[in-house]
RNA sequence: GGGCGCAUAGCUCAGUCUGGUUUAGAGCGUUUGCUUGACAUGCAAAAGGUCAGAGGUUCAAAUCCUCUUGCGCCCACCA
């Protein structure tokens, strides 16, 4: 008893078995024809990543699907790895070596990437060491890393294949710029924020009347913009071809304000005459929109901005101001020339940069692009056979619309830090000159390309002029054209290994919705492009977590519930029962820190549970064989309850699991635990609990639950498990309980329960009446069901002790209820002399109520059997049992009649 | 402009797909009583809900359909 201490401490257990389940290998998994796979790869955090919420769910999640199979008998493996996250790293070694004063083009490109290796190596298994604590039973041995030089191979074979199936081009187009980062983004890296902008009405005079220092309205022509400082490279104005108002200015010139070029008037349909003034300034290198104008119409493209958002040499006098300076400058200028009619607030969604929030400017370049039609085509008829499964289902549609509108995949970066992209040139051929701006055709027809070699190694000469003046291609490719060959690309394709035929196609993919298209989707794409075969067969998406408020967890809201802090307060099972059960199946998880006062009392409560038993069980004599009992029927009816109860709860959980209904499953541990096992059952066998079927029952029934909880929390359950005696060297690997369908007997569960709440009535009344608690009760009771009544004498005995009673009869026929109070559970009068301990309005009041209440249910089942459609439509079954329900009202509506009948006589 | 989610007890949410076994559940909080040898991170009990509103389908609606209101999210090139 001393040894076991009456409150849990994880510091105790956790590092412990964690540690010993690594040791002995129990996470590893090899392929093994005859077992069925069950494989999850990890959504690869990035390197820089810090265990958050977000992630705890996540890998909670797939801890539980994962030590399910396992124990469920499959071949096991959760493939853990870390996502080399170009952008963010780099951002992150950039901020180091600032310390230092250095910037990396001073450091330059192979000296910063050996730095971010060397942080790699340092900090780059963070996140890792914190998935060990949160309990995650990851094949640590098979530790992918996307910048591996296997897993690097994989992502230049892919590029070559879809170069060479002339899925991937090079071209001229307009991208989302991140000033800040320097870099061109895909569509999915720039999502669009609302806010709070301008539109500034801006006065173009024409050509013809630049001489004309009054303008007057019929001068010029207003164009409204949101982003007056491209009116610097404006190269047309655009009107409708119908409307009225511009008609004769179609073909005319204007002057464009302070920089005095002229530029045309152009009428194109897409041109909406209801917005602004219906006129609209062309920027074709600023612009997406007007980028088609320009091409539509061979119109010049003029970039006035630098990469890094400053103006460029096309912005004259403004040339070298940051891109807001020069619109404030700018609209000054129009201001004091008297060329700005108006400026009104206006709301605009505009992209940000998804790393550093900055506003997005769309900018012309050269960039590389994946063509995404042909491969989305198979990947949306995989989702609509159901050959892919989206739980909760509704993603299936967010998925399908994203794919059946998908725009091209913009894949280079202009970063160091990712796999550089196998392009090569031939400065004797041709200069490519990156960034430079054409008008040529787009995409560049890259076979007849002079100059330009695609390569798996580096080639040693130009395979035309033998020059071997060759240098790589500057940029990098999107970090997640490495993720979305994850699952197979760790298992290192096109190699046919072992473990790829064996693991290949995985089983199940667990992630949150935010990455559905820059990852889910992708894999699926590739997935089907390279292996031929989808890479999993069901897409778990679960909620977000948020805070209290319903915000996203970020350190500026710095509204931050760390993890590895509710670990270190309460442990690693305590954070993963409390986050399963409060997480419904696809919905955002509301989190605050009293929420995992749930998980902690769960912990303190199995582990006092344990307690008592294990100071009681006599673990040299414990009979194992249940079947003796079972044969014998020698079970008592409380053993037979609880084990009836324990399998009728594991074919739910069995339920819940398969269907992703992990809070349900949690839940129903939880309330089988709490409220039968320890509330009814351990408190009924509390005198006897050195009965040899009590030691048998209640050991069976705590081991079970511990391997059925074993998935949610892994340490406390196998803490206890090891100090139960067992026979294998961990829970981990114990098999997960079968269903005893023969066991269960759905009757006796009812009618156990049914009393129950007798034990419950009566402490309820002797809390009303503040019975004193030593005063012992004679009870008597009337069942009118015979097999009922055999139960209840048979059973009943066990329970005296939970409500105060000290003896109890069962009677033959109804009793007369004078001097006596009465109450009724079900189809059970009970009844009791309590002459001058009670209050007798009191209880005329109590059982008025009851009748008030019950005079209403009756009224409207007898309404309801009056019913003839109902008669008519109803099922049978249906009928029956709302006449069986209202002669029990009516039965008991009589017995209230008698019990307040006889208390008139106390 | 499209699409989606949510609205149920004071609070946070289950239950809704598959209508009738639930007199609508849980946890937290509140109230009351318990220092009985597993556990006060506990035990026993209580109070608390016209299931957002309106209409419809049905013998029967928290549950299915339509609309309305209020919150939240995602997608989209209206300058």
């Amino acid at each position: 008893m001393n040894e076991i201490p009456s409150c849990y401490n994880p510091k105790n257990t956790e590092d412990k078995w964690y540690k010993f389940w690594e040791e002995n290998g129990l996470f590893s998994a090899t392929p093994n024809p005859s077992k069925e796979p069950f494989c999850i790869v990890i959504p690869p955090p990035n390197v820089t990543g810090i265990l958050h919420m977000g992630h705890a769910l996540n890998n909670t999640i797939q801890d539980i699907l994962i030590r399910y199979h396992r124990m469920k008998g499959y071949e096991t493996l959760w493939l853990p790895g870390t996502d080399h996250a170009g952008i963010a790293t780099q951002n992150v070694v950039e901020k180091q070596i600032a310390k230092d004063g250095l910037t990396r083009q001073e450091l330059g490109r192979e000296k910063f990437i050996e730095k971010v290796w060397q942080w790699k190596e340092k900090y780059g298994s963070t996140i890792i060491q914190q998935l060990k604590k949160l309990g995650a039973s990851c094949d640590w041995k098979r530790l992918r890393f996307t910048m591996d030089d296997a897993y690097s191979d994989v992502v230049n074979e892919v590029f070559i294949r879809l170069y060479e199936k002339e899925l991937i081009y090079q071209g001229d187009y307009i991208i989302n710029w991140c000033p800040r980062c320097q870099t061109a983004l895909s569509d999915e890296e720039a999502p669009h924020q609302e806010i709070e902008g301008h539109l500034y009405y801006i006065k173009y005079p024409l050509a013809s009347k630049l001489q004309i220092t009054n303008y007057k309205s019929q001068n010029y022509i207003v164009v409204a913009t949101t982003r007056p400082e491209t009116m610097l490279g404006d190269t047309a104005v655009a009107v409708h071809p119908k409307d009225r108002r511009y008609k004769k200015f179609i073909g005319k010139s204007l002057i464009l304000p302070l920089i005095n070029r002229e530029i045309k008037i152009i009428a194109d349909e897409m041109v909406d005459r209801k917005f602004g003034t219906g006129a609209v300034k062309v920027t074709p290198a600023h612009d997406p929109n007007d980028y088609l104008l320009g091409k539509k119409y061979k119109l010049d493209f003029i970039n006035i901005m630098n990469p890094d958002g400053t103006l460029n040499e096309n912005a004259s006098i403004y040339k070298g101001l940051d891109r807001f300076a020069a619109r404030k400058k700018i609209i000054e200028d129009l201001k004091s020339s008297e060329l700005l009619e108006k400026i009104v607030p206006y709301k605009i969604s505009a992209g940000h940069c998804y790393r550093c929030h900055t506003l997005i400017e769309p900018y012309l370049s050269r960039q590389w692009f994946v063509k995404m039609k042909p491969l989305a085509k198979p990947a949306i008829e995989v989702v609509k056979r159901g050959k892919i499964k989206f739980y909760p289902k509704r993603w299936t549609k967010v998925y399908l619309n994203w794919m059946e509108n998908i725009q091209d995949w913009c894949i280079s970066r202009q970063i160091w830090w990712g796999h550089r992209i196998p392009v090569y040139y031939c400065r004797n051929c041709q200069q490519i000159d990156k960034l430079q701006i054409s008008n040529s055709e787009s995409p560049i027809n890259l076979k007849e390309q002079a100059g330009l070699i695609i390569s798996r190694e580096k080639p040693e000469k130009c395979p035309l002029c033998g020059s071997t003046d060759i240098y790589q291609d500057e940029d990098v490719l999107d970090t997640w054209f490495s993720s979305w060959l994850w699952p197979f690309a760790t298992f290192y394709w096109p190699k046919e290994s072992e473990d790829l035929k064996y693991f290949y196609p995985t089983s199940v993919l667990v992630t949150a919705p935010e990455i559905i298209f820059f990852w889910v989707a992708r894999m699926i794409m590739a997935g089907l492009e390279f292996m031929q075969d989808i890479p999993f067969h069901d897409v778990y998406i679960h909620g977000t977590v948020r805070d209290i408020e319903g915000r996203k967890m970020s350190k500026s809201l710095g509204n931050i519930i760390d993890p590895l802090e509710i670990i270190e307060y309460i442990g690693a099972d305590a954070l993963r029962f409390s986050l399963i059960m409060i997480t419904a199946t696809g919905q955002d998880v509301f989190l605050s820190e009293d929420k995992f006062k749930t998980g902690r009392n769960f912990c303190n409560k199995i582990w006092n549970a344990a307690r008592l038993i294990l100071m009681n069980l006599d673990k040299e004599n414990i009979n194992f064989d249940l079947c003796i009992f079972f044969k014998e029927e020698k079970l008592s009816i409380v053993n037979r309850w609880i084990l009836s109860t324990f399998y009728s709860t594991l074919k739910k959980i069995e339920k819940a699991i398969r269907s992703y209904n992990f809070n349900e499953y949690a839940n129903l541990l939880y309330h089988f635990f709490w409220h039968q096992f320890c509330d009814w059952y351990l408190e009924i066998i509390k005198p006897n609990i050195k009965e040899p079927q009590n030691q048998l029952v209640m050991y069976k029934v705590l081991e079970k639950f511990l391997r059925c909880l074993h998935p949610i929390m892994p340490f406390i359950t196998e803490e206890i498990w090891q100090r139960l005696p067992h026979r294998s060297n961990s829970i981990m690997i114990e098999s997960w309980p079968h269903i005893q369908e023969q066991i269960i007997d759905k009757k006796l569960e009812d009618d156990v329960e049914t009393i129950f709440e007798i034990i419950t009535a009566i402490r309820n009344l002797r809390k009303e009446f503040s019975l004193n608690k030593d005063l012992k009760l004679n009870i008597s009771l009337y069942i009118k069901d015979n097999r009922k009544s055999q139960l209840i004498i048979s059973f009943l005995g066990e329970l005296l002790h939970l409500a105060g009673i000290d003896r109890f009869e069962v009677l033959k026929e109804i009793p007369s209820y004078r001097e006596k109070i009465g109450i009724i559970v079900k189809d059970i009068n009970i009844f009791m002399r309590l002459k001058g301990l009670i209050d007798v309005e009191k209880e005329k009041k109590r059982i008025n109520k009851e009748r008030d209440a019950l005079i209403l249910e009756i009224k409207r089942k007898i309404a309801l059997l009056k019913n003839n459609n109902f008669i008519k439509k109803a099922p049978s079954a249906i009928v029956e049992k709302e006449r069986e329900t209202l002669k029990q009202l009516q039965d008991r509506m009589h017995t209230l009649k008698e019990i307040l009948n006889g208390i008139e006589n106390i």
